[in-house]
Parts: structure tokens; sequence; C-alpha cells
DNA sequence: TCAGCTACGTA
DNA sequence: CGTACGTAGCTGAT
């Protein structure tokens, strides 16, 4: 084996140990990385690009293991000019652009360093290689053994005694020994000369031209010859030839170059080489750090081995283990006594079914921070295990965590239990850290963020039945011990992911959102889902057989006028008749052909004298209406009342959402659709159903939010909203706009948190898109900070790649960053509406729980039932109309302070649609 | 039986 | 070529 002085690690027991430098050009080396790897296939769930931090990361440790430093150093390059750059103003122009994600993982690098204990060094007016050159003098004047890792050539000008530069090269791990002999092998010239060398050859990446004609060749010969560039240049006139004369042409470059490409030695440097030992570092705030990057466990493995600590538990990693008691008859108190006494976090997992304002658990599984987990089957529970167990659940000083608990709270407040002491719900956590996930299922979370695997025993049952039916159990024994395997895991998962969600959470300021708001909130839900709202079947049939007739109606006249049978319902059938058959013009294109939405049939009708599409229009609003109200009679339950199923965790923006049914899409704008509204009631024992609803919530959150004036002003006016805007856009007085002009603006104002284009306003008025633009910059004319801010919004978030709501909430939107214009733009849509419609999200939120408890402090028996984004429906109990409107006026337009008042209307009504106003 | 598409209701 | 949702029916694949 070859040994020389640059080898690394071959210190023995019996030498004196060697001080070793390790030096890393970081801009270079991260520039390397960023190269190495493809940048799409590293991007985390926010939309962070971290293929050089990655890269970066996997070389630093596979130098620390093999070089063994006792010292390092990673210097950065910083913005400002560098006396290169003063010295010759052309230094570095015509580079290309940085791709846009490289920079942040500059920052990332630097913060994960600093993790690390290692020192990360810039100076201004300096680059990165003149804090490499001074530190490798200095160290070598130490009598140190330095190792310099730099994809700049420019170093090899430091390679010599006791000093080696790793030059990468076409992939990050393969890093080349540039010892002396080395250098000259590759260039033709000893380290000492090489600049001498790259001064005639020049570096087209500095923009530094180098003798035309001149390649290192011959480079490499002259200096050869002459012994250095000083002996060139004073024998200039001897060269001969073409290149002779080039060189003496270009003289001014080549010495322009050589002082450029000399490294600085002596740069004032803030540390000092004792400052660069690797020690101290922060264990935890790698973790964390490496979490958010989305790392896998395999380069943290290596990334701890190297720093010197076995990451615990890493081959352990792939799975939660439990411990797991089940729990009989008669042993729940005693077990809960011992076990989950304490005021420590304990996880909790419930098996059943819930849903539609009730629920049922079949099986509970607690997890306890000390380690212990059971089972337990409320059906064997005798009368003292439920008490306990009772008041353990209810206990607030006995804090839990629990994954998506609004089901479980359901199930059990059905048998009359209360779930206290809830400080994590880990679906609403991880919601929080990144709405607009698909999902938020438990074992997803486990992957994300533990990177365990959460392992489903009894989907596999049978196979498990086999194993153990080898030592004598049943089959269905087996199944029911996988089912409590499951469960356990599932707890103990729950507590895991509470603590990583938790330190999330923290780090991006969305711990109050979750104890403040959506935890709390969550509880409300489960009262209004438990309540419902009356519905009045009979009506609903009635409607359902009035609106049938009518479908059958259009179907038959529609069979006429075609002239044979065909299904009304097919949009392709209806392509085929419309466009083919009958020859109409074609509408807008889409996948399967041309459209027949309700626009294109009403423009169709305007084109032709054939009846068809108008009887389309019919039928589609027919068939709509009757299968709404079908919905709705399907959902009522045993108690006479529809329970919605609010989704907390489905919204992007912070809105909530509502299944079986959909009591948040409830027809409205028409006449004929707000019959279905008279069929949602006022309960038995109930006086009337109270609504009450933010006036131009989105549209004050704006004013608010831009600060726009003149717009704040509009607020305050006392006129109608549309009206006074069009009034101040066509510089009239209010009295004097026109239907038209209001409905004008009327839809500018609402388009805006949208990302209206004037395409998109030209559509909507039928106006042309000229004629849109100019009503849009009239618009600006006078509210002017409204597009400032508008504009404001997707620059922040393009460049820290999320939204926020005024709580905070945020909303990460990487297509931001897109090259692909559709995506990027849509996402500029995404980010201008997220902080509108989340902040209007927010405030109903804070106002649904101001009036639970004004409710419950008042002592009243008025109810919340619905809310519809902007919306909250209550039922009144009898005597309490005037202190109910008074309380839900006065925490709905004091949930939030804003600039412009939050008017807040209030109508009351026996139904829903009486109730409106 | 399922996924994708079209269509359409709400804020 | 205006955001956020949920549901239903049809279609063509599995």
């Amino acid at each position: 084996m070859v040994t020389s002085d640059t080898t690394p690690a071959r210190t023995g027991a019996d030498q004196q140990p060697q001080a070793r430098l390790l030096l890393v050009d970081g801009h270079s080396m991260a520039f390397r990385a960023f190269y190495a790897l493809p940048a799409d296939r590293f991007v985390t769930t926010t939309g962070q690009t971290t293929n050089a931090v990655y890269g970066f990361t996997s070389m630093l440790v596979k130098l620390m293991r093999d070089e063994r430093p006792t010292h390092i150093a990673v210097a950065w390059d910083r913005s400002e000019p560098t006396w290169r750059d003063e010295e010759y103003g052309a230094y570095k122009a015509g580079r290309a652009d940085t791709p846009h994600e490289f920079p942040s993982q500059v920052g990332l690098l630097q913060e994960l360093l600093g993790l690390l204990g290692v020192a990360s060094l810039s100076v201004a007016g300096f680059e990165a290689d003149d804090i490499v050159a001074t530190l490798a003098t200095r160290g070598r004047e130490r009598g140190m053994e330095v190792v310099i890792a730099s994809g700049d050539r420019d170093t090899f000008q430091l390679v010599g005694e006791g000093c080696v530069v790793l030059y990468p090269g076409k992939s990050l791990s393969d890093l080349t020994r540039m010892t002396p002999d080395e250098v000259e092998a590759k260039s033709g010239v000893r380290p000492e000369r090489y600049r001498d060398l790259a001064a005639l050859v020049g570096e087209k990446s500095d923009n530094l031209p180098g003798v035309p004609g001149v390649g290192p060749k011959t480079a490499a010969k002259w200096i050869t010859k002459y012994g250095s560039l000083g002996e060139l240049v004073a024998h200039v006139d001897e060269i001969t030839g073409k290149a002779g004369a080039s060189l003496r042409e270009h003289l001014g470059d080549v010495l322009r170059n050589h002082r450029l490409n000399e490294l600085t030695c002596d740069v004032e440097i803030g540390a000092g080489l004792d400052d660069l030992t690797v020690d101290g570092w922060d264990r935890a705030g790698v973790n964390t750090l490496m979490d958010n990057l989305e790392f896998n466990t395999e380069l943290r493995g290596r990334l701890f081995a190297v720093m010197g600590e076995e990451e615990p538990g890493t081959a352990s990693h792939d799975g939660f283990e439990v411990e797991l008691t089940v729990l009989g008859t008669g042993e729940v108190a005693g077990w809960l006594g011992a076990h989950a006494a304490g005021n420590a976090r304990a996880g909790l997992a419930f098996e059943g079914s819930w849903g539609q304002g009730g629920g049922e658990v079949s099986a509970l599984a607690i997890a306890t921070a000390s380690g212990a987990t059971a089972h337990i089957s409320p059906a064997l529970l005798d009368p003292g295990d439920e008490a306990a167990l009772a008041g353990w659940l209810a206990d607030d000083q006995h804090p839990k965590a629990v994954h998506d608990a609004k089901g479980p709270m359901l199930a059990l407040a059905a048998r009359g239990w209360r779930l206290g002491g809830l400080t994590s719900d880990t679906a609403l956590a991880a919601y929080l850290v990144q709405p607009g996930q698909r999902t938020f299922a438990l074992g997803d979370l486990c992957t994300r963020y533990l990177s365990r695997e959460l392992e489903q025993r009894a989907s596999d049952a049978a196979q498990l039945s086999l194993d153990i039916s080898g030592d004598g159990g049943d089959p269905a024994e087996a199944a029911d011990q996988a089912a409590q395997h499951d469960l356990a895991v599932r707890a103990r998962a729950t507590l895991d992911l509470a603590g990583a969600l938790d330190a999330r959470l923290e780090q991006r300021g969305g711990v109050r959102l979750l104890h403040e708001l959506e935890l709390p909130l969550s509880r409300v839900l489960v009262d209004m889902e438990r309540t419902g709202i009356a519905a009045d079947r009979a009506y609903l049939d009635e409607l359902e057989a009035g609106f049938a007739v009518a479908v059958r109606q259009a179907v038959t006249e529609a069979h006429r006028v075609v002239g044979r049978e065909f299904n009304l319902g097919s949009p392709k059938q209806l392509q085929q008749i419309l466009f083919t058959e009958l020859g109409l013009p074609t509408t807008k294109k889409i996948k399967t052909g041309y459209t027949t939405d309700a626009d294109a049939l009403a423009w169709l009708a305007a084109q032709t004298d054939n009846e068809l599409p108008v009887i389309l229009l019919r039928h589609r609003d027919q068939t709509r209406l009757r299968t709404t109200v079908e919905g709705l009679v399907k959902t009522i339950a045993a108690d006479g009342r529809i329970h919605t199923t609010y989704n907390q965790t489905v919204a992007a923006t912070g809105r909530l959402s509502s299944t079986e049914p959909n009591l948040q899409n409830i027809p409205v704008r028409t006449e004929e659709g707000r019959r279905i509204r008279r069929a949602l009631v006022v309960g038995e024992g109930y006086e009337s159903l109270l609504t009450a609803d933010y006036s131009q919530i989105e549209l004050r959150i704006m004013a608010h939010m831009s600060g726009d004036e003149a717009l704040i002003e509009s607020f305050g006016s006392g006129h109608d909203f549309h009206n006074e805007i069009a009034a101040r856009v066509f510089k009239l007085d209010p009295t004097e706009v026109d239907g038209e002009a209001r409905a004008r603006i009327k839809a500018m104002n609402y388009g805006l948190a949208y990302g209206l284009s004037a395409f998109g306003l030209s559509q909507q008025l039928g106006i042309t898109p000229d004629e849109a633009r100019g009503l849009m910059d009239d618009y600006f004319a006078q509210f002017g900070r409204v597009r400032d801010y508008l504009h404001e919004v997707v620059l922040q978030a393009r460049r820290d790649g999320y939204t926020e709501t005024m709580f905070g909430r945020r909303r990460y939107l990487p297509d931001l960053n897109s090259d692909n214009r559709q995506r990027r733009e849509m996402a500029e849509r995404m980010a201008l509406n997220a902080p509108i419609q989340g902040s209007a999200a927010d405030i109903i939120k804070v106002a649904m729980l101001g009036v639970d408890e004004a409710l419950r402090s008042g002592g009243h028996r008025s109810r919340m039932l619905l809310q519809v984004h902007d919306e909250l429906v209550l039922e009144v109990f009898p005597g309490e109309l005037e202190e109910v409107t008074a309380l839900v006026r006065e925490r709905m337009a004091g949930a939030y302070d804003l600039r412009v008042p939050l008017a807040v209307s209030v109508g009351v009504g026996a139904d829903w649609h009486e109730a409106a106003h």
C-alpha cells in the first residue's frame, strides 16, 4: 500500500496525534451537490428543495469519516462585491443566474453546520477561497495537516507539503486527492506555478479570458520552459508563431488574471484556528432540522455515527414496540391508578364507528409516557372500572393525545363520556403544520414525521393465525390479538407523533392555533354534529315529488324534440345529439369533446331556435333539486334531524367542510332552490332558527390587510357597499349609480380576492376584455393599495414559500416557483386568496368559540347548529331570542378587531329560509 | 367496483 | 384564463 503524509487517518497510538484541519469551500461544494442530485427528487412537502443540502451533508459526513479532522471550517462567499470586483468590474460577469432552488439551501446548510458545531465563515470583500487560503496558511504554520475540499481549481495553488485539495469529479463522493504530483499530472505544472498557468489559460466562469489560441498544453510548456510567468513575460518577445503574437497582444489580460487568481492569505477572520474544533453539537436541533428537510434515516444514521453517537434505536425505527396489557373485567381501575395517574401525556386510540352525530366505541388503547400500553374493551367493564375510566378520560389533569379526536369524542359522548385534557389532536396538528395534504391518516403521518411505519397486523390476520396455530391458538383469537396490537400501536404512535408535531408547530408558530382555536373548536363541532338540525320530512317528500314531475316532463319533451329516447344525464350522448345530429354550433372544448354545461346550453339556446337546450337546462335544474332533496331525506336520523359531519382538516385555507350531507351547499340563489331551505326547520321545544352572517367579510379583510383608506372609508359610509364603491370608481354620487354599474363593481369586488383576470371579468360580465381591463384600471385608480397588497402577498409567498392568515395559519405553495406557467399562475391565485379566505375562516372559528362560551356561561339552552363559512345557524330556546341575538352579534362582531367594522346581520324564522334576511 | 370526468350547488 | 369545497351520474377501465 502506498502511503504518504497526506493519506488520511494513519495516526497510530504510538504517534503524537496530528491536528488535522478540514477546510470546505461551501458554495462551490454545495453547487456541485446541487448539480449532482436531481432537484425535483429532493423537494419537501413544503416545497423546499434540499438536494444541495443533502449532497453537501453526505459529502461532509464522508470527509469527516475518512479524514478524521480535528478542526473544520466551511467558508462561504458573500453577496457584497469583493476586492476582485473592485479590481475588475467585469469579474464573473455574464454568469447564468443561480437556479432559484439554490440560494435558500445555503441558509439551511449554514443552519445545519451551526447545529453541528462546525464553523461557517464568511468575510465581506473576500471570496470563500481567500478564507480557505488564509486558514490553510495559518494551519500549516502551526504544523497541522490541511485538507481542502473545493470545486474551484484556484485552490490548487495551495497544494503542497501537508496540504492537499480534494477536488470533486462527476459525483460528489468521488473526490480526487490533489497532491503536488497529482496537480502536475493533471495540469503539467507544479502547484506553485498553477496560478501562472491559469492566468494564461483564463477562467471562463469568472469572465477572465485567457490568451486566445493558448490552451493548457501550450501554457504548461511555456511555464516549464521559462520557469514562471514572470520569466515568460520577460522573454515574451522571444516567443514565435501565432501563439506568441497572441500572448503579446493579450498580455494585459494575462497579468490581470494573475492578479485576480491569487488567493489572499491574510484575510482578517473573526475566528481563530482554535475556534474550529468540532464540539458541542445540538443533537436534538439537528434531528429537528433533518425532520423538516425530510431526510431519510440512512443519512441521519451516518451523520450521527460520525458525530460519535449512534442514534438510539435507529435499527428499531421501522415500527412501534408496545408492551401490551389487555385489561379484563375489574382490571381497569387498578391499571389506570398504577400507570396513568400522573400528568404526563398519554396517547389514546379508539376503535368503533362514528359519524352522523353519534357513534360507538368498541375498544380503546392507552399508551403512557412511561411505556405501558393497555387495551380496554368497554363491554368488559364492571361499574368500578367504568367509573374509573370515565373519570380518567374526563379529567383535564391527565393530558392526552388523540388522532382525529372529533369522531371518538362523538362516540364517547353517545355513552355519556367526556374526553378532557386533550393537549394534542395529531390530525389537527399535522393539518396546521401543512394543510392541503391529501391525507392525514395516522400511518402517513408516522412515515412523514417519525420516519416509522405503522404496522397493521390485523390486515394480515390470516397469516398471523397460521403462525399462531402452531402454538395451539385459534384463528378468531389470533385476529382479536392482532386487532388489540394494532390499536395499542396506534395509541403509541399517536403519543410519539404528538411530540414530534408539537416541535414542528412550535417552530412555525402554530401552537396557539392548535390550542386556542382548532382543539376547542373540535369540541364545539362535536356538540353541533350531535345536535343536528330538524328536517320536515313530509315537506321534503312533497318537494321531491314536484321536482320529479318536472324532470319527467323535461325528459319526455326532450325525447319528443330529438325524436328518440336518450339519456339526458349523459354528457356524451348530449354532445352526440347537439353537435353531431343537430349540428348546433360547438361550445368550449373539454377533454371529452365540447362542454354541455349550463353556460354553454344558455348560449346555445340564444344561438338557435331549437328548444332542446332550454329543455336540457330545465332538466338539469330540476334533477339537481331532486337529488339534493333525496340526499337530505336519506340522511334524516331517527330523531328527525340531519346530523352533518364537519371536516376540520380538508380545506387548505382553514375553512371547514361539511359532508354526509353537505349542508354548506344547500341552494339559496333561486326561488325554487330556496324552497329546500324551508325543510330545515326549528326543532320541537325550540322557538325559532336564528341565522347570523358576516357581511362582505372577505372584502373587509382585504380592506384591513391592505390598509387602503378609500376602501376602509367605504365601509363606514353607511351606503350600500357596492353602490358606494361604484360611485367612487365612476366618480358619481352614490344615488346616481345604476344597477348595471353596481353589478359590474360587485363582480369586481368579489373577483379580486380570487385573482380575477380581465378576461375572467369580461366573461362574467359579458363585456370585452378591453372594457374589463378599463374597469379594473378605474377600480385600482381609486383603490391602489388593494392592488399593491395583492401583489405583495404573492411576492411574499414566493419568497417564503407560504402564505399566512391574520392568525398565522400557513399555506405552502411550492408551485409559486414552478416552471410551468399554468401551475405557477394557479399558485399565484391561491396565494392571493388563501390569506383572505383563511382569515375569514379564522375569524368565524373564533366567533364560534365565543358564541359557544357565551351560551354556556349565560346558562342558555339555545344552541349552535350549523356553520356555512360566513354564517351561523342557531336554534333558539323559548324566551332567549333577545339575549341570544345580542350575544351572537357581540361575539361575531367582536371576534377580531379589524380596521373596519365586522358587520353582522341577523334573521329569525321558523325555518332556514324564513330566518334568512 | 373503482377512478376520472363533467356538472353544479354553496361561500 | 376566479378561490374553497362535496356530491352525483356517466363512462370505461379493472
